[in-house]
DNA sequence: CGAAGGATTTTCT
DNA sequence: GAAAATCCTTCGT
């Protein structure tokens, strides 16, 4: 259970709540360690720039909910809805440690030979959760999938975007945030690749 | 350890 | 018709 009020407020500032807070759903559980804000209108990149679709709708809807996402042919991801009831703003997920279920989130992901690639990228964590298609707009805090934030805030380090190619070249800015010194994101920050 | 390219379907212009 | 909030394999150093 989780203070809904919380996550009412923009997702810059939910961003660093997200970090340490847990994710249970369906057996298996995840540590958050890195996320990124997705602002919605005032975002180039985000999927609710260009108004609301059928897509994004979760997105606009009340914070707490789970948008679920199709990309790229082949792979689902996961964000958490934030901000009030009428804005697009969202948290994306990019990567968290397996602490319970290590075994079921393996299974899920047999291709995996190391268990701390198993829910680091937003993909696979949506893999190893057992989250699809059919979980967007999930109520976290009720049913199969519910979220806990950490008791106390996490330490939390800020950077750039990655991975997104519309960002036009000249504003960019800190919306990345993860835990330091986590072996689930230090990988991340060195090898990524940025389109040109 | 780091870089590069292919896979593959939904969504919006 | 084009692009996409990515992942995995293979090649090179």
């Amino acid at each position: 259970m989780f203070d809904r009020s919380l996550l009412a407020r923009p997702a810059l500032d939910v961003a660093p709540l997200l970090l340490g807070a847990r994710l249970i759903s369906r057996g298996v559980t995840v540590r958050l360690t890195e996320v990124e804000a997705y602002l919605g209108a005032d975002d180039p990149g985000s999927h609710g720039h260009r108004g609301k679709t059928a897509r994004n709708a979760v997105m606009f809807g009340p914070p707490g909910h789970l948008y679920c996402y199709f990309t790229y042919g082949m792979h689902t991801c996961s964000n958490i809805v934030t901000g009030a009831e009428g804005t697009s703003s969202g948290v994306l997920l990019r990567a968290g440690e397996v602490i319970d279920g290590v075994d079921i989130a393996r299974a899920r992901r047999h291709t995996t030979k190391d268990d701390v690639d198993l829910a680091r990228g937003p993909a696979r964590l949506t893999v190893a959760l057992g989250i699809t298609l059919g979980d967007n707009g999930h109520d976290l805090q009720s049913g199969d999938i519910r979220l806990e934030l950490a008791s106390s805030p996490s330490a939390y380090e800020a950077g750039p975007r990655t991975g997104v190619s519309g960002h036009g070249g000249s504003d960019f800015f800190p919306w990345r945030f993860w835990i330091p010194g986590d072996p689930t994101v230090s990988p991340y920050r060195r090898s990524t690749r940025r389109k040109a």
